[in-house]
DNA sequence: CGTTCTTATGACAGCGCTAACATAAGGCAG
DNA sequence: CTGCCTTATGTTAGCGCTGTCATAAGAACG
């Protein structure tokens, strides 16, 4: 057990050369005979040596830092897009640093600020919206900035993902186009989720264009789960009984919803249409496939580490990626 | 848009007073006057101060990283930790910086590699089991080591979790108990996931007791999922039919399985009994509450991010924590 | 065989910050 | 008022690494 951490210094004088040599044979760097190398190779293994990056950073200017700042982790929905980002930087020096913000836009000031603070390369944000604060950082910060999910804003620098309000928008027509008219909506709170709220305004947008308005709404407090979904649906046909299809925030409600038609003995479709969004696992896995729209998390934050290694500076332009959604017809609308 | 970034020295001189006095209003340390801190507080707005970290780790020799290295993100398991690890390290300094293995001894040794040269003052691991090196690596570091979810080997530093082998032992006793002789298994590729076997080998041990075996078992490829367990039920029903009860790797899994007995018409219970392993959400929202073992993978993360807070020196002794589990009666078994 | 190019290595300064010690300026007991 | 303590601030010397420029030693060339 060594008392004290070997430095390049150590490597250096045990391998009989300067330290700008190792430094060179462990980034792999610069031109270097293959006999030093080894020997240097070998200095490293023999000392257990590991270089420190915080030394590495503060010399170069450049970390090797992408601050990652996401909404929640309480369901699977940001873990995917998550594995995107690892999924993109596989094989790139790149490490992110992630922060988790709970649908708070203080919050996520603050954690922008003490990541920017380890000089990060690039920011990736999921969160909804910012702050004029937060807005202002990232525009100053000058690195790179992904804002991902919707595309319905006007990003600092580039946005991944698709537009909110017209999913919800194309959502309402598909159900109308098969015949449903008397629509009920199971939400969450929303003052924190501004998507959910844009794919809310598109589902009412394209019922007002067919003449027709929410028979009934039900919100439920806190954040989304099955179990809401399942009292949510339960409330939402106490206060309209005669809805015809329950179109829901995403598809852990929907799935809850699902699971009360099941015990209450609701012919799902035929009684009662369900709705959802997201287009999870499991609500492809329940008896009836359900009726969804589905985004692609995962690729999301792959195109967007992507993006940014690409072009590790920032451009001039601002641009966006929609990576598009897909409505699943399902079986349950 | 400032062309170059302030530095402490640049805060300095807008007061009009020295680098170190900035630093300590920065950092909120020793004594400051309150009119010279007011002076630096509005330099370091005015400029749009952010401190470089880098910088303050090397001097300081000692950073506010905690390395964090999961198995995997693909179900909502592991979040589950990491939100705990973030809520045990709210208001503290530190940061994690996250590695996901994907069950991978080899990929898990790599990532402490690279967390360790950002000089962490402590490695939050749930991986199962590591390679040599990695132990050895984990030893040397001389940082705080805690290992989570599982207590059945033999810790570096601190252990957080429970023992899988007994609750799956206490799994096959309760069933047991219950009424149940004709016993079926559901699993997933295990060579990576230690602690299923763990479980798996504790709820044979139980049936081997009561001079019972399994009746039949089946594992899938790749992981597991509600779909998967659908198919691996009825796979397991196709081979062993007589079956009275299911015992699933977890519930992500056993959900699965209820989706298929509502498909095929078997009467959960008393057609066929079904237990899982985790407690999530889904499988209490489910009509019939799953029969399962909760653990508290929340609590798990938080305690262990609480315990290296409460003593950032690893101590002479080796702990273990035991933060238990409870059997869900549930409806299913 | 001098000149130029390429390859391999080194010297040196400095990145931005903080620990440790030093200093200055009151306050106050005796 | 002298000496000592407390409070507030400054000076100095690095932390461990990498960028930049310099140097040395062949190789290639005409």
């Amino acid at each position: 057990m060594p008392p004290i951490k070997p430095t390049l210094t150590d490597v250096a004088r045990l391998a009989g050369v300067s330290e700008i040599t190792v430094s060179r044979v462990v980034r792999g760097k610069g031109p270097i005979a293959a006999e030093t190398r080894e020997r240097v190779r070998r200095a490293v293994e023999t000392l257990g040596y590991v270089p420190n990056r915080a030394a590495g950073t503060l010399a170069s200017a450049a970390s090797l830092f992408i601050g990652v700042i996401l909404p929640s982790m309480h369901n699977i929905v940001f873990p995917e897009v998550l594995r995107g980002i690892y999924e993109g930087l596989a094989g790139s020096p790149y490490q992110p640093l992630l922060g988790v913000t709970e649908y708070n836009r203080e919050k996520e000031q603050e954690i922008l600020a003490s990541l920017l603070a380890w000089q990060p390369m690039a920011i990736i944000t999921a969160g909804s919206d910012h702050t004029e604060t937060t807005r202002r950082l990232l525009l100053e910060s000058g690195v790179r900035v992904a804002e991902l999910m919707d595309t319905d804003g006007d990003p600092v620098d580039l946005a991944v993902g698709f537009s909110h309000r017209q999913a919800g928008y194309d959502s309402g027509k598909h159900l109308i186009s098969r015949g449903y008219r008397r629509f009920g909506y199971v939400g969450h709170d929303w003052d924190a989720d501004r998507r959910a709220r844009f794919r809310y305004e598109g589902l009412v947008a394209a019922l007002a264009e067919a003449g027709l308005s929410l028979a009934g709404e039900v919100h439920v407090d806190g954040p989304s789960s099955a179990k809401a979904g399942t009292e949510m649906l339960a409330k939402l046909l106490g206060a309209a009984p005669d809805i015809d299809v329950a179109v829901f925030v995403n598809d852990d409600m929907a799935v809850g919803g699902y699971f009360h038609c099941l015990s209450a003995g609701i012919a799902v479709k035929d009684g009662l249409a369900l709705f959802g969004f997201n287009g999870l696992d499991i609500g492809q896995a329940i008896p009836l496939p359900l009726s969804t729209v589905r985004s692609d998390r995962f690729l999301i934050g792959r195109i967007a580490a992507e993006r940014i290694i690409a072009e590790p500076k920032r451009p001039a332009e601002t641009a966006i990626v929609d990576t598009g959604y897909e409505i699943l017809e399902g079986a349950t609308a």
